[in-house]
DNA sequence: TAGATTGTTAATCGATTAACAATC
DNA sequence: TAGATTGTTAATCGATTAACAATC
């Protein structure tokens, strides 16, 4: 890789995407920093430096084209490609992400929901099968998976992230209450809710005062 | 509110009190800022400028006392008081969140669960009754609703918001890919799962090359 | 060509890290 | 008291914003 690119700047290129995939459903043709920076309420300044992290994509006295700069993101984000995913705990919230995911566009595709408890064995949820988890090794030789959603309690967490990892899999969508990132050759993404709940409690409080 | 706490440090009390959490469970009584920096691989000195935003909470040559500090973080983030949430958006998603949320303990509790959907009214999900959103003024009437989580599509979740902030929620835990940053007078967290997942895969494509 | 707007350099701001005096 | 470790100031680093020359 080039040079390193910040977190703070990948954070914020999905909201570039979303936005930009308004305006293109909107039927808008072009745009410029200027008018992004209204809608989005960053600075300008802020849009074109972002952007200029992964190339030129604008044009002096003109502004970006919507449809090309979204194709453009979408190539830096990914997700132009296809992604399989697993979904690692078969509880209310892997189900949930199950559901929600297929829902998603942006070329994500999940493809099998494991849990540990055998009473879950063969259930189904929407168009798939629980499996068990003794049965990954086997699946992971027939398919190719990319990412592992974890939803399952942190208890067990760790030890199933490791054997993911093992069996290649090298992506985590880590929903469990606990840090992974001393796990070599795997790249995280966490979700944490309860993490994000208490921000808001604390900007509530804040709020008050 | 005296001096405004920036929102990196916010971020970062969640995890404190996590491990704080952790060491109380494991019977540690005391810790140093060093010892803790070893575990949370972060910087000694970050630990003690983050804590010293909200008051001396160590001693010198001693350390933090660790049932101490985890009490005090808990009463920054406001999670030894009761909050009473509402899930709005009783589709898969919804109804993980409102199971989700009870298991936490922090003093978060779900007293209702809505929908717009006529199919589900009445609908049990464990000890919650799917309730319509027509009768969420009424409901609000006689329940003391702190915060509501938004699970709902993109389309709706804009008017729903300005709904349950003119009935004085005023806090919103926001899963819809929608900003709702131009609502005046509440506190909004956004839960953005397919932001999340988007950078997932823009950092996997990276630690491929 | 004149006007608009980018790409990019320079200036500012804020957050992180280092250092150390205060003190338990 | 001596050693340890905080609280806090100062130094550094990185991210954001401003400015403007390049150029469509």
């Amino acid at each position: 890789m080039d040079k390193m690119i910040s977190q703070a700047v990948i954070r914020r290129l999905p909201r570039y995407y979303r936005y930009l995939g308004e305006l293109l459903d909107d039927g808008v043709e072009r745009i410029s920093s200027n008018d992004l920076s209204k809608r989005m309420h960053v600075t300008a300044s802020q849009i074109r430096q972002d952007l200029n992290n992964f190339g030129g994509f604008g044009q002096q006295g003109y502004g970006y084209n919507v449809a090309y700069l979204h194709e453009e993101i979408g190539n830096i984000l990914g997700v132009n490609e296809t992604h399989n995913v697993i979904v690692i705990g078969a509880g209310n919230l892997g189900q949930a992400i199950a559901g929600y995911v297929k829902f998603e566009k942006h070329g994500f595709r999940i493809i099998g929901l494991f849990d540990i408890n055998p009473e879950l064995k063969g259930k189904r949820v929407r168009d798939l099968t629980i499996q068990m988890l003794d049965d990954l090794p086997e699946f992971v030789k027939h398919n190719d998976v990319e990412i592992a959603a974890l939803t399952l309690p942190k208890t067990s967490a760790k030890t199933v992230a490791m054997k993911v990892v093992n069996l290649g899999i090298h992506a985590i969508w880590n929903f469990a209450h606990v840090d992974l990132d001393d796990i070599e050759n795997v790249v995280i993404e966490n979700v944490h809710l309860s993490d994000s709940l208490m921000q808001l409690s604390y900007n509530i409080t804040q709020h008050k005062n």
